[in-house]
DNA sequence: CACGCTGATGTTATATTATAACATTAAGCG
DNA sequence: CGCTTAATGTTATAATATAACATCAGCGTG
């Protein structure tokens, strides 16, 4: 049964989309899809609020058993290597993301109630910016205050 | 001795002119400028680098002595309501600001190498979004990359 | 299939960042 | 001074994240 979606603009928050995305993704780049990482972006597909990483590691079995901080983490840093997931900061928290866009300009409105996040793309706010020298990696701008529901 | 700057525009880095002006402003609002606040203040305001807080633990004497983790997580708390410094989410470290300014539309050029940090300011990037009934109450943009010098 | 290589996970321990709870002290005021 | 309140001191611990090394699973090769 999947939650009513409330907070993100009709998202649907079944995971089904992204798993599947995730299995070509890694199909075609000769990655594995192993039991962690599997469980981990399940588990934040179908969250639709940020989840920490020791709350992924309450929710989730690895062949039955509970796992330990370090496979939760390294499942984490490969989805956020290769944009499945983002890393909410303002939270220490982590989404997933179906989308597909680079690395500049996402926007994330973050309900600091309820840690639901809705995740928006606009102009890359470096274009506005002399950057003089500064050779930009990732760009990502939080908002932090309350969703329409905890208004 | 003041350290030369060559990463964030020729900030000067001096805390005289932020101690002064935190004076002022606690003594115009009923506020205590007391050891720890201006030990941890003076210490963000000589850095041209982003702080963690057990940096400026390690960094500062209160009374001759090394602070514990409390003192130091009081004053950070106080300057950030203030306005004096910031957070910077992506590196959990902490810059101050001698700027004046309200809380949308900053931006932080972050050096993830040396940990400079350029504050700039643009346009709220909220004025671009659909904000659907979400209450914004704090905005902040981080760009990690490389400084002039890093890169 | 045994072998060896590689990448991923399992496991133990610990580092790093942050806060809860309560005791004590210092400032401001009548 | 004696009261009130805000701030700090102190102890302990919570929450987040990683280091280090052992083991295992997939895979190509012979
Ligand atoms: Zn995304
Ligand atoms: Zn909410
Ligand atoms: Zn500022
Ligand atoms: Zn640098």
């Amino acid at each position: 049964m999947l939650e009513k979606n409330t907070c993100c603009g009709g998202h649907s928050h079944t995971p089904k989309n992204l798993i599947a995305k995730a299995e070509e993704f890694c199909s075609a780049n000769g990655q594995r899809l192993t039991a962690p990482r599997a469980e981990v972006l399940k588990t934040l597909a179908r969250s639709h609020k940020a989840l920490g990483a020791y709350d992924i590691l309450e929710a989730v079995l690895i062949d039955g058993k509970k796992a330990k901080p370090p496979t939760i983490y390294r499942a984490i840093e490969f989805w956020l290597e290769h944009g499945f997931i983002h890393r909410i900061e303002s939270l220490n928290a982590y989404v997933s993301c179906d989308h597909d866009h680079d690395t500049a300009g996402v926007h994330f409105l973050v309900c600091e109630n309820c840690k639901c996040v809705r995740e928006a793309h606009t102009a890359s706010p470096l274009k506005a910016l002399d950057l003089d020298g500064f050779e930009p990696k990732h760009s990502q701008t939080e908002t932090v205050g309350l969703c329409k529901d905890c208004h």
